[in-house]
DNA sequence: CATGCTCTGGACATTTCTGTCTATACTTGG
DNA sequence: CCAAGTATAGACAGAAATGTCCAGAGCATG
């Protein structure tokens, strides 16, 4: 549970560094969320005083606006980038998008959830994601367009698969991956509206399962 | 903003009942999330001191355990029975499941949202809302196995459609109500895989438009 | 009118968290 | 070895929140 800092072959008499500051406090904001981001507790996970924190930062707020400009760097950039990969149809450019999703290297969905829910009660928040999550349907929409989609019907399937997949990890479910797995097909055809070929959807569960450990 | 007592017609020297202190801790939930739920807070909008509220609440906790309560008696029920309305076609049937949603008087959602982040943070009102989870979208396979879809194609769409209506949600954009409505046909289209018909299509957006202020 | 019941106000104790200040240990460079 | 700079500890002050205790106000009833 207790994170310990990130060596012992520090210079001098330091103790954590400004990125261990950092990476404590992206595991609180993703396991309790950013009201529980506190300095006292940052700084007894990493068994040192408070005192430490003011050093290497102006306040608590300036921890959290790093916070945020990561989040902003990392999540959306990652989930264009797999939208826009080449594929020859559009259930195989469809699993692509699945890939990045399931990937745990891939996009960081319980990340992206802590920082909507803080985005509820913090306006300046708000508006960092609103920016993200029109980039990441337009990019969608691109793909459905490259398959042939007129604009109007990609723009619906491209919200449809952003929306539901934004709702699968708001729900939380408890699935196991086979569960998951079983519907791969079904999802992909309701999603394009065409059946994807059975080479497609065993490539698909062969990569998923690959990715457990 | 600050919300008075509910009469001035109160017997003796009361100032407010029990039903202004959770009136006030619902709104607040819904606002600004649970972790803002505070007996200061809520006595302060009501303008009582503090010690009423332990008059009516054994503590803080006592308070919660009841909103939470008062969730799960209304937002599930009223979303199982729009889903199980008679519909002659399964995107009359879908309709049915939208006017529910986008009714202020139907499906609560901001207080659905405020209930699932709690969730995210708290085992018992975890188990809570997954039991409302499965009855929805065991309530909307059932509206799909109605309308002739078998029942592997029926859990996926119902899936689809209920995963991807949290997630609508769960991004709060700023949508006017006609770039929603004009969206209506597509989202029918694409949730059922059969076309509406323009009179279905035009009556739901009859509903939506009568429902605005 | 006196007594009891219900509800409220205000004082107190306690906890938790933020931010500031000062002292000090440790390293590095001259 | 000495001086300067760096990072940390610990004490202090203050804000915000919970819960407890007790006094007392305002009805109702006998």
């Amino acid at each position: 549970m207790s994170l310990p800092p990130s060596d012992d072959t520090l210079p001098g008499n330091v103790k954590v560094t400004r990125e261990d500051w950092l990476r404590v406090a992206m595991d609180l904001l993703v396991s309790e969320g950013v009201q529980s981001v506190k300095v006292l507790t940052i700084g007894e996970r990493l068994g040192v005083s408070r005192s430490s924190f003011y050093w290497y930062f102006k306040s608590r707020q300036d921890l959290l606006d790093q916070l945020l400009a990561e989040w902003e760097r990392s999540n959306t950039g990652i989930l264009v980038r797999f939208s826009e990969l080449p594929a020859k149809t559009i259930t195989a450019a469809l699993n692509g998008f699945f890939q990045c999703i399931i990937d745990p290297e891939g996009f960081n969905h319980p990340l992206d959830f802590a920082v909507r829910e803080w985005a509820r009660r913090d306006g300046k928040v708000r508006r960092v994601i609103d920016r993200s999550d029109l980039a990441r349907q337009q990019a969608l929409t691109r793909m459905f367009e490259r398959h042939g989609y007129t604009p109007d019907e990609a723009d619906i399937r491209a919200r449809v698969l952003y929306y539901q997949q934004i709702g699968y990890y708001a729900l939380e479910l408890a699935e196991t991956l086979e569960e998951r797995l079983s519907r791969v097909e079904g999802y992909l055809y309701c999603f394009s509206g065409v059946h994807p070929s059975v080479e497609e959807v065993e490539a698909f569960k062969a990569y998923a399962r690959n990715l457990e450990p």
